[in-house]
DNA sequence: CGGCTTTGACCGGCGC
DNA sequence: GCGCCGGTCAAAGCCG
C-alpha cells in the first residue's frame, strides 16, 4: 500500500509556525473575509514561497501560521520513493524553502529517522540541487561553508583564482565562521525541536482542560437539552455534543470515547494504552455502561482499541447513561471523501495499515479496511471502498482522530474529520444546528453551482461527505437526500491538486464549522477568533479550525482556480451565513435529525487528479 | 526480518 | 433462535 510518510519541511522560524501551529484557531473566522480577496497577490505569493499561507489571511497572525505545504505536496510527486533520505533531500530542494530548512525538517520526521541532522550533507545537497538559484542568503552561505569545509581541495580549487594567502585565511576564517554558525543553527534546531514538543505538549494539556471545562459546562447544557431531547430522542442531542467535544480534544488527540471495554477483550489486549490522550477522555468523557446498544459491534472495538484503554475504565466510572450514545455519535461521526481515483486509495499524508476487507453488501466491489499506524495507538479508521455505480469514484470514510502529530498532508485530512465533528457537534449544541447549517449553506451555495452539498438524515451516524468528484453523482443522491449544495467551480486537477483535494475538506469542514457557529452561536458578524470564548461550544472546535484553515489557505495558495473557487464559496457562505443566521426555521426539523447529521458536499474537479494523489503527498 | 497485505474466522448487533 | 451483516482479528504469506 501506499504509506504517506509526511516529512516537513518548516522554514527558518519554526518557532513562529509552531506557536502558529498550535495558536492559530482563532483567526478562523477573520479569514474567511479576507479571503474574499483571494486574488490578492500577497497570496499567490505566500504560496509560492511555500511559507506563512496565513499570513495574507489574517493580519493578525501574521508570520507565524502554520504553512500548509501545498509545495510539500507537489513535492512528492516528483518523489519516486518514500524512503527518508530522498525526504530530507527531496523535501529541501523542491521548494524554495529548501534554504534553511534542513532543520526543520526533523520535527516532523521525528517517527523515521531523523538521523543526526547531518546538515553538513544537506546544506551540500542543497547547494548541489539549486545551484543556489534561491538566492536566500542562508543557503547559500551555508552551503558554501559546508563545501569548503569538508574538502579541502574544493578549497584550493577557489583559492586558485586568487591565490593570496590572506584571503585563504579570510576564507578559512570565514567557513570557520560559518560552520561556527551551522553548528549554532544546529543546536538551535534541537532546541526548536524541543520547544516543539514541549508546545505540543502544551497545547494537548490545555486541549485537554478546554475539553474539561467545555464538558463542564455541556453538562449543564445537557441537563437542560437532555430533557427537551427525551422528548425527542433523549439521546441524540448530546451524542454530538459529545463528539463535539471529543473532537475538540481530537485534534491532536482522539475521539476517545470510550465504550466499555466489556467484550473486546482481544482487541484491547492489541492495542494496548498507549495513548496518553486517555486522561483526555476521563476529563471528555463518561460512560456508564459498557453497551447502550446503539453501537454496533464494529463500533465498540473501534473505540476500544484506540481510545478506549483509559476512557473505558473511565466511563465505568462515571455512570450516565447517555453517554453511551455519545460515544457512539462521536465514534460514528465521519468524514466521507468521494474522488476519482483508480488507485486503491488516495493519499492523505497518513500511513495505513489495512486490517480488512469485505464485500459490503450492496456493492460488488470490496471495501477496505485501514487503520492508522503513524502513532501506536491512532484510533484513526478509514473505509475505503469504490463506488457501485462509478468505480472510478474512491470513496474514503475517515473516522476518529489521530492522537499524534500530523504531517501537514495529513493535517488536512485530519482537521477535516475534526470540523466535520464540530459541526455535527454543534448541530448538537442548538439541536437543529447541524441541519441549518447544512441549509445554510445550501442557501448560500446553491446559487453558485451545479455541485452538490447535500445533507441527508437517512445516515445512521453523523457523516460529512465530501464530493469531490464532479458530478453529483447519482448515486449519492438517492442515499442523501440532497438538501444544499455547494459549488466549487474548478477543481485542481494535477497532482498538487491532491493537496487542493486534501484540503477541500478542510475547507468544507471550516465552512460547515463557521456555519455551525453561525447557526448554533449565531455568530455576530464579528466573529471573533476567539473559540475560547465561545465555551458553549466545544473545545475542539477550536483548534481544528485552525488546520482547516491554515489548510485551506494553502490550498488556495496553491492553486488559483482553486482559490477563485474557494473565495466564490466562502464569500458565499460569509454572506449567507448572515442571513441564515436568521432563517431557523430549519430547527424543528432538525431536532431530530440530529442522530444522523449527514453532509454532502461535493465538488467539482476534473477526473483523476486523485490518482496523483498518492504520491504527491508529502507524507508519502 | 520487520512490516504489510491477504483472507477466512470470529464477534456482536440487528432484523425476522 | 437464527441468519445476515458489518467490522475486526490474526495466521499465513508476501515484499523490500
Ligand atoms: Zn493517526
Amino acid at each position: 500500500m501506499a504509506k504517506g510518510r509526511g516529512v516537513l519541511s518548516i522554514d527558518s522560524d519554526l518557532i513562529s509556525t509552531t506557536s502558529a501551529f498550535f495558536l492559530h484557531n482563532p483567526t478562523v473566522l477573520n479569514s474567511f473575509p479576507d479571503q474574499e480577496n483571494i486574488v490578492n497577490p500577497k497570496w499567490k505569493q505566500l504560496a509560492t514561497t511555500g511559507r506563512q499561507t496565513m499570513d495574507a489571511t489574517s493580519a493578525r497572525s501574521p508570520p507565524t501560521t502554520i504553512q500548509f505545504p501545498v509545495k510539500l505536496i507537489n513535492t512528492n510527486d516528483a518523489r519516486d520513493d518514500d524512503d527518508d533520505e530522498d525526504d530530507d533531500d527531496s523535501s529541501l530542494p523542491s521548494d524554495n524553502r529548501r534554504r534553511t530548512v534542513i532543520d526543520e525538517m526533523d520535527f516532523f520526521a521525528r517517527k523515521k529517522h531523523h538521523d543526526g541532522y547531518p546538515i553538513t550533507n544537506d546544506s551540500t545537497d542543497d547547494l548541489k540541487d539549486s545551484g543556489s538559484p534561491a538566492g536566500l542568503e542562508l543557503n547559500v552561505n551555508t552551503g558554501l561553508n559546508l563545501l569548503t569545509t569538508n574538502t579541502s581541495s574544493d578549497q584550493s580549487m577557489v583559492d586558485d583564482g586568487i591565490s593570496s594567502n590572506m584571503e585563504d585565511k579570510r576564507a578559512k576564517s570565514e567557513v570557520a565562521v560559518l560552520q561556527a554558525e551551522v553548528e549554532r543553527m544546529k543546536v538551535e534546531n534541537l532546541r526548536l525541536k524541543d520547544m516543539l514538543n514541549q508546545v505540543n505538549s502544551n497545547y494537548n494539556a490545555l486541549q485537554m482542560h478546554l475539553v474539561t471545562l467545555t464538558r463542564d459546562q455541556k453538562s449543564h447544557h445537557k441537563n437542560k437539552q437532555h430533557d427537551d431531547k427525551i422528548k425527542n430522542n433523549g439521546m441524540v442531542p448530546r451524542q454530538f455534543m459529545d463528539l463535539g467535544l471529543v473532537a475538540a480534544a481530537g485534534d491532536t488527540d482522539d475521539l476517545s470515547l470510550s465504550t466499555s471495554e466489556g467484550g473486546r477483550s482481544r482487541d484491547r489486549s492489541r492495542s494496548p494504552g498507549n495513548n496518553v490522550e486517555n486522561t483526555n477522555e476521563d476529563g471528555a468523557l463518561v460512560f456508564d455502561q459498557d453497551k447502550k446498544g446503539f453501537a454496533r459491534g464494529a463500533d465498540h472495538r473501534e473505540d476500544s482499541p484506540g481510545q478506549g484503554w483509559a476512557s473505558n475504565k473511565v466511563a465505568r466510572l462515571n455512570p450516565a447513561k447517555t453517554i453511551d450514545q455519545t460515544e457512539a455519535t462521536i465514534r460514528k461521526a465521519r468524514v466521507s471523501v468521494r474522488a476519482r481515483s483508480e488507485d486503491a486509495m488516495i493519499s492523505d499524508g497518513c500511513q495505513w495499515r489495512k486490517y480488512g476487507q469485505k464485500l459490503a453488501k450492496g456493492n460488488p466491489c470490496p471495501r477496505a479496511y485501514y487503520r492508522c499506524t503513524m502513532a501506536a495507538g491512532c484510533p484513526v479508521r478509514k473505509q475505503v471502498q469504490r463506488c457501485a455505480e462509478d468505480r472510478t469514484i474512491l470513496i474514503t470514510t475517515y473516522e476518529g482522530n489521530h492522537n499524534h502529530p500530523l504531517p501537514p498532508a495529513a493535517m488536512a485530512m485530519a482537521s477535516t474529520t475534526s470540523s466535520a465533528a464540530r459541526m455535527l457537534l454543534s448541530g448538537s449544541m442548538s439541536s437543529a444546528d447541524g441541519l441549518l447549517n447544512s441549509n445554510f449553506l445550501t442557501r448560500t451555495l446553491l446559487p453558485c453551482s451545479s455541485n452538490l452539498a447535500t445533507i441527508s438524515a437517512s445516515a445512521p451516524f453523523p457523516t460529512v461527505t465530501l464530493d469531490l468528484t464532479q458530478n453529483p453523482n447519482p448515486l449519492q443522491l438517492p442515499k442523501q437526500p440532497t438538501q444544499f449544495q455547494f459549488p466549487f467551480p474548478n477543481a485542481p486537477q494535477d497532482p498538487a491538486n491532491a493537496s487542493a483535494t486534501a484540503l477541500l475538506p478542510q475547507i468544507f469542514g471550516q465552512a460547515l464549522y463557521n456555519q455551525s457557529k453561525f447557526s448554533g452561536l449565531q455568530m455576530s458578524q464579528d466573529m471573533e477568533p476567539n473559540r475560547l470564548g465561545q465555551q458553549s461550544q466545544p473545545a475542539s472546535q477550536q483548534n481544528p479550525l485552525a488546520d482547516s484553515l491554515a489548510a485551506a489557505t494553502a490550498a488556495i495558495a496553491a492553486d488559483p482556480n482553486f482559490t477563485a473557487a474557494l473565495a466564490a464559496a466562502i464569500t458565499s457562505i460569509i454572506g449567507g451565513a448572515h442571513q441564515n443566521n436568521i432563517n431557523s426555521t430549519n430547527n424543528a426539523q432538525t431536532t431530530t435529525s440530529n442522530s444522523n447529521g449527514n453532509i454532502t458536499i461535493s465538488n467539482s474537479n476534473s477526473n483523476g487528479h486523485n490518482k496523483t494523489s498518492n504520491s504527491s503527498f508529502p507524507g508519502n
